[in-house]
Formats: C-alpha cells, structure tokens, sequence
DNA sequence: GTGAAAGCGCTAACAT
DNA sequence: ATGTTAGCGCTTTCAC
C-alpha cells in the first residue's frame, strides 16, 4: 500500500530526491555514478514515479481524451482503435469520453486538467464545446465530425465528392427513383453528404421526394426502420445511398428481412467503408475514406498542436473513392451496365 | 492558462481555500450561506477542480484502466463497450491501455497510481501480471480470461460448457469428422473450450486428428487460413467447431471464397455471440454468454473490490447457450434432422 | 554535479 | 461553521 516514492529511493541511494528525480529522467547535471547507484536503488525497491505528482508538477498528464460515442457502433472502434494505437506510439494514453450523443456532454472531465487535449468524433453543428475548450486553452481536434466555424483543428471525410460519386454511380447505371437514409439532422458530416447528393441528383433533374427522404440516428435501427418505410411505398426507390455504412446494414437486414434481393431489387450504397463492409457476407458498395488515416492524421494534429498552441488552425480533408463491391446494379427490370 | 484555482474562488468569496474546497463538495461542516456564496463565485470563475491535485492528496483517480486488444477485433469492444458505460455509470472513466497480447505488458502504467483499479482482458496462463499487481496492491479483475492459479476476481463465461453443447449439437446432426479452430495454446479460454470439446468428442468415441486441430490467433486471418487448410484435405471436416465468432466469421469467409455453402457443404459454430454474429447476413450459430452480463458484472466486481481491499475473491462464471441460427446443419449427403 | 527549498492545487486533521 | 496548517510526490529554480 505505502507506495514507494522517490525520497525512499534517494534514502536508499545515499542522495537528494531531487536527484533521483533527475537521474531517473537522463537530465543532463548528473553524473553517469550516481545515475547508476539511483537506478540500482530505484530497481531494488521497484519504484515506479507517481504520475499525480509529476502531473501536479508539470502540468502534464500524458493523457488525451477521446469523446465518442457508443462502441457498440461499429463505426467507433473503427475510429477509436487507430487513434489509441496512434497515441499510444507517441507515449499518451486514450481516456475514453462516452458521449450520449445527445445534448452538449458536461465538458468538466475535459477541463479539470486532467487531459493534454481531446479528439472530439461525436460533435454536432450546434455544439458549445469547442468554443468552451477554445476558451479553457484545451488543445483539440475534429474527428470525422466538423463544424461551421472553420478556426479549429479537424480532420474529415470529402463528404460532398463522396456524395457526388456515388450520385454518378446510381445515375450512370440507370437509377432514377432513388431514396436518401440519412443520419442526425444536426451532425454537420450528415448534412454535407445529404445536400451533395441532393444537389448532384437535381443537377441530373432527378426530383428528391421528401418521401424517400430520412434523416434520424447513425444506427441499425433507422437503418432498418428508414429502409422498410420506402419499399413499403407505391413507388418505391430502385437505390438507396446511406449517409453511412451502419446505416446501410440496417437497410440490408431489413431487406433480407422483406425477402428483397440486394442488388437484383434495390441497390444499397453506404459511406466509410468500415471493415465490417469488406466482410463477403456482407460485400457493401460504399464510398470509403480511409478511417485509419483520417484517424492517425487527426491523432498526429492533436499531438503537433499540443506542442505548439499558437500556429493556425489546419484542416485536414481526406479524399475518398467508390468502393464497388456487391450491392450495387441496375434497377430492376433494366438490366443495362 | 492561468488556470483559476480555489485559491481564486476563496478571495472572490472572502472566505479561506478549506472552505472552498469543503463547501464545493457540499461536505457537512458548512453553513448554507457560505455554500451558496462560494458556489457563485466558483461559477463566476469559471472554476473546476483540478484533478491532479484532488488525486495527490485523494491518492484516488476515478480512473480505471481497461487491458484490451485490438478494438479492430470486434470481439473487444463487444466487451469494452459495456465496460466503459457501467464505470461511467459509477463515475469512472475509462483508460484504455494497448496491449499486443504477445509478451507481457510492461506493468510501468498500471502501477504509477493513474489508476483505482484495472480491468484485463488480454490476460495469458502464464502471466505474471496478476502477481506482479497484487504485490502492488492493484485492485484488478479478470474478464473473460482467466487463470490456473484461483485467488484473482474474475468474470467469464462457462467455456467448459459451452463446449459441451456445440459437441451435442454437431454429434446430434450426425457430424462425425468434426475440427476445432482454436485461438492462441496459452490462452486458457481456449483451453479450456478445446479441451472439453474434445473431451465430449471422444467420449461419443469420435477421435480427433492432429489435422484437424488448430492453434493459433483470435483474428480472421487465422480463421481463414486453418478453415481452408481443414477443407483442403483428404477427408474435409462435415463440421468446423471455432474457438471464437472472430475466427467462425473467417472461416465463413473462407468457405465463401472456395465456392462451399455454409451449412449444406459444411457446418460453422461460434463460441460468444459478439452482436455481429446475430446480423442476418451472417447469422452465425454460436454458444451465447453474454458479453454484457460478463462485462458488466466485470465493472460492478472491480468496483466492489475497490471499496473493500480485503474481501475474499470471487468468480463469476456466466451461463451459455446455443444460439441456433443459420450455420448448422446435417452432414453432407446425410439429410437427417 | 548536487542539495535545499519552494511550489504545483487539492484534501484533511486540528484548532477555534 | 470556518480558518490554519500540514502534507500528497513530484519538478524546478537557486545556491553552492
């Protein structure tokens, strides 16, 4: 229980604890004899400095926040394991922030010092956090996730070319009634794909019914919900693009669920391209990304901003490409391309 | 920068830093006036408690850490997530330490005081971990792994039985040339279920052959490549028995890659029921265990044996079941049951 | 190169 | 009910 601490060491060692707080750092005003003897007395009683002190004296945690949201979503481990595995190679180590996705988190874990900065993933069009961060000198970055004000750290998705491509993609193959399951409304990635698309579909003078149409949360569940709600229409969509790929198994499942083969009845498309979507059984055309490396470049800025608060704001777009995979044809009853 | 601290909130308030401190906790020994007067001047501030300072003289973090492998590998944030949302539940926050699950993890973070208490998830028969913890007196709790040795809290699932079902499941359908895709020989959940799998095997007198046996690591890659070494062979397995669902989900790959419809050429059982498993584009047949249940009650453990350093371990082995979906079936040219 | 001493921001024991 | 004081374990001037 009583741990060790450096006096104990320095006791053992026959020196000031300020000196096995130096020796044990390699800090240069040591000399290689008595960094040894610290070292052998630090080993014999198998000190291990405590970070509270050092943080306490440092100000320093070597600790980054990530505020995400549910892992049961496969969409954020695919975001979260790069950036843990990022940082941890730089010496930090990732505290996981739940996020309920909701209303503005309570941002007090983010600024009772106890974080170097945060990766935001989970932040909406509205959100006060990054301007509350801003204020409290929190160094952080954007994930996936952006907002309007363009003076923050983020790294994302070229959501309006990935809308775009898969707009060319369904036009080119013949579709023409096409539906939209969208995510949250407020999610800024959201609306920039949703709006892409739209406007790519009316450049085409593809009209876009509101009632194939759907906006609610990145999960299987809307997914599902959004997709039986089209097909159960008169005229139901011959395609369907998913703001994104969770979004896009709960339209499979609700497919293979009303017994519509994917893509000989209704073309599925999602966005992200998360590994999930590579898996044969599941063989999803999507629009991919990169998340690994939206992920590490988001962990790296967060990392260089640390080291250097004051340099301009850097946004990081990555771009995407169609990922043509199984679950994208003609329309039925069209059998071109 | 010049983080605000109670020392601020005493002056604004006319009243001493104890003070700030004892009535911000709403810690009995402060009149209401005083309360409510340091409350205001705490929020004028803009003060949060710094949490570097609170652990030094606290010796307490509300941070726990999770042990964990790669969240890429579905089967962990199947079981981080629930984690992560009950420590939260009882103000923890959750710190997320890589491990490689090669050699041991070196223990320097575990043991610097960031932590109350360790979750591991990625432990090995042979490690000294849990040792090494407790001669620090690191409260720590085993999940879904576990050890020979018995005094260690643990939380995991009824592998011995598990096994047992899949054995009756597959000997009932009439499979008699039956492989087991394991995971990694020093891992004792796979020991453990291979051991009983093939102990219920033999005693139905059905021997197995080296051949049809395999050791290896929890990952599809694993999955994929042992899935299609059994099939390649003289005498193909009618029914493949994995370790885990990440290994079941590659040999589902791999039997789709070689043309082989799961179940009609072959049988695929899981062990776990990581939430993909139930998609119905997969729609895996597994031993169920309740990873929630097995991670929750993994927090409520840990947090129990927090706040009582001295009470006798305990283990909690989850009950499972047959999940009976679409990857079973009767042998190949055998079409009984 | 090393020691003495101050201080990081908080809590807690002890007065009053 | 509140103020005073002494740490918690480290890093970092500042002397020598």
């Amino acid at each position: 229980m009583s741990q060790v601490t450096s006096i104990d060491v320095a006791r053992l060692a026959g020196v000031s604890q300020a000196t096995v707080s130096r020796a044990l750092r390699d800090i240069r005003g040591t000399s290689e004899a008595t960094r040894a003897r610290v070292r052998a007395a630090a080993r014999e009683l198998g000190y291990v400095p405590q970070q509270s002190g050092r943080s306490l004296a440092t100000r320093l945690t070597n600790r980054i926040g990530i505020v995400t949201g549910e892992l049961a979503n496969p969409f954020y481990p695919a975001l979260v394991a790069p950036m843990v595995e990022r940082l941890h190679e730089h010496g930090y180590l990732a505290v996981l922030i739940p996020d309920e996705d909701l209303d503005d988190l309570d941002p007090v874990q983010l600024i009772d010092g106890s974080l170097d900065g945060v990766l935001l993933t989970t932040i909406h069009q509205d959100s006060r956090l990054p301007a509350e961060l801003s204020r409290r000198g929190v160094p952080r970055v954007l994930v996936n996730r952006d907002v309007s004000l363009g003076d923050e750290d983020a790294s994302v998705a070229d959501n309006v070319a990935g809308a775009r491509q898969v707009a060319r993609l369904l036009l080119a193959a013949g579709h023409r009634r096409i539906a939209f399951l969208g995510g949250p409304p407020t999610v800024r990635t959201n609306v920039q794909r949703a709006e892409a698309f739209r406007a790519a579909l009316e450049r085409h003078g593809i009209g876009v019914s509101a009632r194939l149409w759907s906006y609610g949360p990145f999960d299987l569940d809307h997914g599902r919900l959004a997709f039986a709600r089209f097909m159960a229409q008169d005229a139901p969509p011959t395609a369907v693009f998913c703001a994104n790929d969770v979004l896009a198994l709960g339209a499979l499942e609700a497919a293979r669920a009303a017994r519509l083969a994917v893509p000989r009845d209704v073309t599925v498309v999602g966005f992200d391209d998360i590994p999930m979507a590579a898996l044969s059984m599941i063989d999803l055309t999507t629009v991919g990304c990169d998340l690994d490396a939206m992920a590490r470049s988001a962990a790296d800025l967060l990392i260089d901003r640390i080291a250097d608060p004051g340099r301009p704001a850097r946004r990081l777009v990555h771009p995407t490409r169609l990922v043509l995979r199984g679950t994208h044809g003609p329309p039925p009853g069209n059998p071109d391309i």
